[in-house]
DNA sequence: TGTACATCAGTGAACGCGCGTTCACTGATGTAC
DNA sequence: TGTACATCAGTGAACGCGCGTTCACTGATGTAC
């Protein structure tokens, strides 16, 4: 009865109708439980419902799919920092973003190493480069404030570099298991260790 | 008559000799030209001239081949940073060994990049571990002098982890491409801007 | 010094795998008249 | 309002690929007597 309802509500219509998000939500849920390298488009397809030629529809390739999901992670990432630095004074600000930055890599460990993961995705796609950019010009503007307008990489930017190199460093250093490979460790890491390790950074 | 000279020099012996290490240095070469994603171990036993069972006999399986490259490599970078700290007063010495730091990754990007990737070598190896736990020690030494002794991560570590995660954080950013992706963009953000950055981190 | 034999270090063919992609196709949708 | 038809969004079988590993085997080495 119930069963006839749900059969029903599920019933697989042959038009998806949202099949883009889908995959990319799917695609993320495969890299979770496998990581980067144990993703496979099949797979993706797969846990949509859909057969596996049906993603080609969308992104073309499998580098396509991981494209999106890049930007997509990418957009979540620069939400993430942007409201981890709303409030406070500007070294308030500069430590909450610092450890949102941690936080964020280590709640979406396989999303984030795809996003630096060039030789698995498109790096020219305008959405990918668009949200990546967005993100860092976030993080340099809770460094550098108002002169934060591009990123043309030159020696102003050594403070935000700095920031950057050191929470990307810690995030990675974390993530590949540095302090420990046991579920947990290195959160309990970066919660007892970041905000003094954070310390003897001066921007 | 330099062809038969050659061929008698270079004729294959049915016991190979030093086999064990031509794999390593082959898969070294693998790596370099085609990226830790690229690697394969049929290409690295062609390269040494072999059958693709034989390295089997050496090292196992795949992972095993690629545990003794990365416990190679984190020798050979834990010798780099130790030579790189070998003079100067202590801010010398860690500045020094920073840039050392950075410049290996670039100039060895696969296998450095392999050392992280716990997923495809078996990080409980004692080669491996010794060697990783050696070259974090050459480091922690340069940052904290006598008190380092070993890896509890405990907070009296912050400086040393400070240290590492600003220097492994731009490496990685430099690798990935962020400072640009043509050929030596990322040597030339490091010239230029690591000391900079280096700035910015008090130990 | 010679010989028998165990052990070591390789061969190369074969297996099975899951993958990404192609292909001819079809069901559903939407639009022009 | 109804109908013809182009276009869109899927199917599912098939292809070819290179891979890591297994297998029965053999050539070379070294050791005991």
């Amino acid at each position: 009865m119930s069963d006839d309802l749900n059969s029903v509500n599920i019933k697989p219509r042959y038009h998806h109708g949202a099949l883009r998000q889908a995959l990319i939500d799917a695609a993320g849920e495969v890299l979770a439980e496998r990581g980067v390298d144990g993703f496979s488009l099949r797979e993706a397809a797969r846990r949509a419902g859909v057969s596996p030629a049906a993603p080609g529809h969308h992104f073309g390739d499998a580098r396509g799919l991981l494209t999106a999901v890049a930007a997509r992670a990418f957009r979540e990432f620069g939400d993430v920092l942007e409201s981890a630095s709303a409030q406070g004074d500007r070294e308030t600000r500069i430590n909450a973003q610092g450890i949102a930055y941690v936080r964020f890599a280590l709640a979406n460990r396989a999303r984030f190493d795809l996003l630096w993961r060039k030789s698995l995705i498109d790096d020219t796609d305008p959405d990918y480069k668009e949200a990546g950019n967005r993100a860092f010009l976030i993080l340099d503007r809770a460094v550098r404030g108002d002169k934060a307008i591009n990123c043309d990489w030159t020696v102003d930017m050594a403070p935000s570099i700095a920031a950057w190199s050191i929470v990307h460093g810690f995030a990675r250093l974390a993530m590949d298991g540095v302090f420990g490979t046991d579920p947990g460790a290195a959160e309990r890491a970066a919660a007892g260790m970041l905000p003094r390790v954070l310390d003897h950074l001066t921007v």
